[in-house]
DNA sequence: GGCGCCCTCCAAAACGTTTTGGCTTGCCGC
DNA sequence: GCGGCAAGCCAAAACGTTTTGGAGGGCGCC
C-alpha cells in the first residue's frame, strides 16, 4: 500500500495525496475527505524509511546502555522503560545499543551519529571527564544527559543534587548522634558518586568532623558486601555508612547481618535509588527516591525542545533529592556498643562525635 | 559524504564505488584498494536510511516493553541488555517500544510492522492465549518469542521448562518433609505461571497429595507480602511456598519475618530468577537460575536464522531448569508434622495432610 | 472583455543507496 | 581479421516519500 497506488485508486496525483494526509491547506476539504477516507479504508501507513530518506530525520533517538557483561545497570534500564513509551508518544522511535564501557562505548556513539541512525541522543551515567560528551558537542548532535559532567561547554542536562542528598543523609545521621559516618562509593569517575561523595565530605566537614572511612567499588551488591566487610574487619569502623546506591546497601546490609550485628542499631546504612525492593530488606532501606518516571518525562521533553531548535544552554536542571526514611538507620550505638540499644531518645551529646572511636578495642572483635 | 562525492572524487562511477565497497568481483582490485583507502579517509558512511530504503529491510528489530506505569520488569529489561550488543554485532539495530500491557500493546505490535520499521520482532512474557503472536503470524513477520503459548500453529520460541523447575521445587520440598505446601503465582494468563503451577500441581499429585492453597497476583514484592501476609493468617498456612518469581518471594520472606517467623526454618519459601539481590535476602533465596545471557544469545541467534529464511517450525527449544540452593528453604519443622522429617520414601500418609496444624498456637501470634 | 487572483491540483525533482542491464576494451583462438 | 569472451566499468531505474514551482480554471473587478 504505497502513496502511490492510493492515488492511482483515488484518481489523483501523489503530491494531492501527500498534502492531504499532511493537512497542507491548499487541497479542497472534500478531497480531503474522500483521501482520508480511503487510506483508512486501505489501511495506509507511508513507509517510515522513504519519509526519514526525504526529510532528512530519522525519527529516532538513540541511547546507548552501558553493558558489562552478565550485570545490568537496573536503574539504567527502568529508565529506559519509562522513556520508550514517553517517545512512542511523541512520534519517535527509540533505538537502543549496548557497549561495555570503553572503546567499543565511543565505537557505538560513532556509529549512531555518522549513520545518520538518530536525530538526537539521550545519554546517562555521566562522568566527570566524559569523552562521550566532547564527542556530541563536537558534532552538533543534540542530547541530553542524565547527569552533569566537568566538561566546560554547556549541555542540556537533567540531574538530581546528589551532593545535598549525601549532606542531608550525612547531617540526619549526625543528628542521631554518630560521629564516624563512612562512604561505601562507586567508582568516583562517574559523576553521581562524585557528587555524593562530595556532599558527605561537605557536611562532615561543617561540623568539623574528619572524614570517615572511604571505600570504593563496583556498584553491585557483592561489592557492597565485600567493602561492608572489609570496614567491620578494619580498625575503622564507623557507626554508619552511606552507601552510593542500593544494590550496596543490600550487599552491606547483608554483610552486617552475618558479622552478627544489627543494621538500624549498630551500625546504620543508608542507600541511594529506592529500588523496588528496597522496602523489603531486613531492615527496610533508608534511602533517596529516584523519581524515574519523572525525569524520563523530563529528559524526553528536552530532548524534543532540542530538536525543535532550542539552546542546550538553557535547558539545565538540577532537582533537589528527597530521602526515603525507614528503618535501616536510627541513633548512633551508646557506647559505641557493650551498653548496646537504645540511646537517650534520638540527641546526642557533644562527645559523641570525638572520633577516638577508631581507637576503641570494641570495635574490632566484629 | 555521500556516496556521489566519493564517487566523484575519485572520477569513477557511483556504481563502481557501491560495487566496490560491496565487494563485488567485477571491480579491479586495485581500483577497490583505491575506493577503500578513500573511503577510510573521507570518513564516508553509507547512509542507513538510503540502504533501507532501497533494499526494503529495515536492519532492525523491534521489541516492544510491557511498561506499567512505574514498575519495571527487571527481567525484561535484563533481557533488552542482552540482546543490545549482541543485535549489534550482527549489524542490526534494536527499536524498542513501550506500552502498557493491553490495546496499547497491540497498537505497539502493529505499528513496527505495519510501518516497515522492522525485520523482524522478539517477543517475551508469552500469555496462554496470545493475541501478539496471532496477529504476527497472520502478518508473516518473523519473530522469535521467549515463552511459549497456546496458539495452534507453530513459531520460533525459546522457553525454560518451568513445570519441570517448579516440580523439582515442589519434589525438593517433599524431600524436606514438608507436606503442605503453598503456591504464590503471577497471573496464569501468563504461559510462565500457568506452567509454574502445572509443575507444583503434578509434583503433588504425584505423591497422592492434594493442591496447597494458590494465591494470585502481580509479579512484585508489594503483592508478594500481601499475598503472604494472607497466606499467613489464613486457616490454611502451609509449611512451605513457591513463588513464581523472586520479587514476589522477597515480599514473601519479608512478610514471614514480620510475623516474627523465620523463613527457611518455620516456612520454606522458593523462588525463581536468580535476581541478583537474590543472594542477600534474608535469608539468601533459593530459586532458579535465569541464564539471561545464554537466552539473549540463542534468542538472537533464531532471530537471525529466521531473517535467513530458515522455518520457524524448526526453531523451537526449552531448556531444563537449573535450581540455585540457599537457605531459605529447609526441613519441615518438626512438630508441625508430627511423624516429622521424611515420611516413608516420599509417600506422606493421610493423617499428615490434616490441618490441625493451624491450631497451632505458635503459629498465631504472629 | 481582459486582467489578475485565488483555489485546487499536479509533474518532476530530490533524498542516497543498490542493482540491472548494458557498454567498452583488450585478448585469445582460429 | 574476426568472432567470442572476460574484465572492468557505468547510466539509469528504482525504492516511497516530500516539496518546489508551477498549471488550469473560475471568478470578480475595472
Amino acid at each position: 500500500m504505497s502513496i502511490r497506488s492510493l492515488a492511482s485508486r483515488l484518481g489523483l496525483s501523489i503530491t494531492t495525496v501527500s498534502r492531504a494526509l499532511a493537512g497542507y491547506p491548499d487541497v479542497a476539504a472534500a478531497t480531503r475527505e474522500r483521501v482520508q477516507r480511503e487510506a483508512e479504508r486501505s489501511g495506509y501507513r507511508p513507509n517510515h524509511v522513504a519519509r526519514r530518506l526525504r526529510t532528512g530525520r530519522s525519527g529516532t533517538v538513540g541511547i546507548v546502555v552501558p553493558s558489562e557483561q552478565g550485570t545490568f545497570d537496573q536503574f539504567f534500564l527502568a529508565m529506559l522503560g519509562a522513556i520508550g513509551p514517553l517517545l512512542s508518544r511523541a512520534g519517535l522511535d527509540l533505538v537502543l545499543m549496548g557497549a561495555p564501557p570503553g572503546k567499543a562505548e565511543m565505537h557505538a556513539y560513532r556509529h549512531l551519529v555518522e549513520h545518520h541512525r538518530v536525530d538526537g541522543i539521550l545519554l546517562a551515567r555521566t562522568r566527570r571527564d566524559d569523552p562521550r560528551i566532547s564527542y556530541l558537542l563536537k558534532h552538533g548532535v543534540p542530547f541530553v544527559a542524565h547527569g552533569r559532567s566537568e566538561t566546560r561547554s554547556s549541555f542540556a542536562s537533567l540531574d538530581i543534587d546528589g551532593e545535598t542528598a549525601f549532606a542531608t543523609a550525612t547531617e540526619r545521621l549526625l543528628g542521631f548522634g554518630h560521629s564516624q559516618i563512612g562512604l561505601i562509593n562507586a567508582p568516583e569517575q562517574y559523576m553521581f558518586a562524585h557528587h555524593r561523595a562530595i556532599g558527605w565530605q561537605r557536611a562532615l566537614t561543617a561540623v568539623g568532623l574528619p572524614q570517615g572511612p572511604v571505600l570504593r567499588g563496583e556498584a553491585t551488591e557483592e561489592s557492597g558486601h565485600r567493602l561492608m566487610s572489609a570496614l567491620l574487619q578494619s580498625e575503622r569502623l564507623p557507626t554508619a555508612v552511606l552507601c552510593a546506591t542500593d544494590r550496596m546497601a543490600v550487599g552491606a546490609l547483608h554483610a552486617i547481618a552475618s558479622a552478627g550485628l544489627r543494621a538500624g542499631r549498630d551500625v546504620s546504612v543508608i542507600g541511594y535509588d529506592d529500588l523496588p525492593m528496597a522496602g523489603y530488606t531486613d531492615p527496610p532501606l533508608t534511602t533517596f527516591e529516584q523519581p524515574i518516571a519523572r525525569m524520563a518525562q523530563r529528559m524526553v521533553e528536552m530532548l524534543l525542545a532540542l530538536l525543535d531548535g532550542a539552546d542546550p544552554s538553557q535547558l539545565r536542571e538540577v532537582w533537589t533529592p528527597r530521602l526515603i526514611a525507614r528503618q535501616s538507620d536510627g541513633p548512633a550505638p551508646k557506647r559505641m556498643r557493650r551498653a548496646g540499644k537504645r540511646a537517650n531518645g534520638g540527641r546526642y551529646v557533644q562527645e559523641a562525635r570525638h572520633p577516638e572511636w577508631s581507637d576503641n578495642p570494641q570495635l574490632h572483635d566484629s
